[in-house]
DNA sequence: GTATGTGCAAAGACTTTGCTTTGGA
DNA sequence: TCCAAAGCAAAGTCTTTGCACATAC
């Protein structure tokens, strides 16, 4: 059993078919599919799921903290599974040229995020960071 | 003459009536408006002016740079006018009970995120910085 | 005078939801 | 069995756009 369907039975979620589908799409992903690329990517499995249940399914994962919700500057939401391991974190660079989006690591930022919010008096739940740029021509 | 209104007059925008009234609206905002706010705002100056014509006038006034459209997480986008001096950028803490926006500034953020992209072989030209969080209750 | 800009309403893009049926526990 | 979940289509929300009229330069 897939880790997210562990933490989705442990949360007492049904397992059905179309979940196990979607569950296996967003963990085979190693980009950041928009909500129409889940749903296509998983009626390549099962043609009868609908785009319906990949909102459902995409906004309970969300809500559970399962996966992160990314607005990259486009109109439309972008998804990944969550990293679980705080080492695995990491940021994205937005390609203004190609739409290309480069996911790197910085622990300066992790701690300067949490520096931050303690200077504020607030303590830090989410953020965001995302950097848009394109290649230094040599 | 105002700032902004300079500015469009140098990118060869004309000066309607609607266009001061909404450029007046932006620099006296003191917030971050949604367009339906900019709207309202304007509208009671001069109730003839149209939502398409304040989408139009932030859809250019944010290609020349002149306002920066932020998301902050919810459905619809807020902006601000563009700090135009260095030392005035600043970033955005969402309070996630109050919905109140908090800015700061920060230079070690904005060192790092050249140093970023300088590692990653990218020119930064634009960047998100969002904390959401609450108040630490003592 | 002419190109640009505006208002209105319709269309578009993305997302949510009501209702009926299906199926997992 | 029974309630959560799915499919479908309609509706909702935010944004863009076509067109006829208005106006800044």
């Amino acid at each position: 059993m897939s880790k997210l369907m562990q933490r989705c039975a442990e949360a007492g979620l049904k397992m059905t078919e179309q979940r196990k589908v979607i569950l296996k799409v967003l963990e085979d992903s190693e980009d950041h599919p928009s909500v129409d690329t889940v749903c296509e990517r998983a009626k390549s499995v099962d043609q009868s799921i609908s785009i319906a249940t990949v909102y459902r399914t995409l906004s309970i994962l969300s809500e559970l903290g399962l996966v992160l919700k990314h607005d990259f500057g486009e109109t439309f939401a972008r998804f990944e599974v969550t990293p679980d391991a705080a080492h695995e974190h990491h940021h994205h660079l937005i390609d203004t040229e190609t739409g290309e989006v480069i996911e790197f690591k910085n622990e300066e930022m992790e701690h300067l995020i949490h520096k931050i919010g303690e200077q504020l008096g607030y303590d830090i739940v989410e953020h965001n960071f995302e950097l848009f740029g394109h290649k230094i021509k040599k």
